[in-house]
DNA sequence: GTCCAGGGCCTAC
DNA sequence: GTAGGCCATGGA
């Protein structure tokens, strides 16, 4: 089966097992944002909570959290972990939010995908994934997003190796895939429930919709678990 | 008590 | 270019 193909079939599996998915749950691309960098390597519950901390602090603003005091900031986003670190991306990427956008996604989202994700990714604290989330999830670019789930359930499917780079996995779904930013947006949440769901639960695949993609079931069902 | 979750940076080799 | 240590909370 050829790539596109392979991705295709694949992408059917996952959606008519699933369904619709709702990933990432904002009111507003920043607070997206703000979420894509307190979520890093935590929970989405710990995450959470901090940003609902920073809803009442009125702070989900460019300018406002911008100008919030670091101790304050870390204060606040103490549950999503490594609030030390994270305050102080947060308070450059609001700074360069207002610096180079007046703090108005609707400029940004005028910069060509490339560009605008080099300039993403020259902040501290932000790499591939964060960017590629913003991108995608807050600014509605086709830049496909891999994380955790979908190393884990493109791995465990014997589809890359275990320790295939970022980039070699992106380039994995980019040259399958058409770019549009729904599709994307679509296939890595549905990658990210199964990967929460099945294979996790199920060590031997049973019951995974990818169990049988292509000709790769009997080495799914023999490729082993990290760690 | 241990493990790990919607990463990224820095350093050493 | 990559393996290892570090950052830190809260739930299972």
């Amino acid at each position: 089966m050829n790539r596109p193909a392979l991705l295709k079939d694949i992408y059917k599996r996952l959606s008519s097992f699933y369904g619709p998915q709702r990933w990432w749950p904002a009111d507003t691309p920043f607070e997206m944002m703000v979420g894509a960098i307190l979520t890093q390597n935590t929970s989405w519950s710990n995450a959470a909570r901090a940003i609902e901390n920073l809803r009442k602090a009125r702070l989900l603003d460019p300018g406002r959290l911008s100008r919030v005091s670091e101790k304050r900031l870390a204060r606040l986003i103490r549950s999503s972990g490594y609030f030390r670190q994270k305050a102080s991306r947060l308070k450059i990427f609001s700074r360069y939010l207002s610096d180079a956008y007046g703090g108005k996604i609707e400029r940004m989202k005028r910069i060509p995908l490339d560009p605008l994700r080099k300039e993403l990714l020259d902040l501290p604290g932000i790499g591939p994934e964060t960017a590629d989330s913003m991108l995608l999830y807050a600014l509605g670019k086709p830049s496909f997003v891999v994380d955790a789930y979908t190393r884990r359930v493109l791995a465990r499917h014997s589809l890359i190796p275990w320790r295939a780079s970022y980039d070699e996995i992106q380039r994995f779904f980019v040259q399958g895939l058409p770019p549009k930013a729904p599709l994307f947006n679509k296939y890595h949440a549905l990658l990210v429930a199964v990967g929460k769901d099945l294979c996790r639960k199920h060590p031997q695949c049973q019951g995974c919709p990818l169990r049988r993609v292509g000709k790769l079931r009997l080495e799914v069902l023999g490729s082993p678990l990290p760690g």
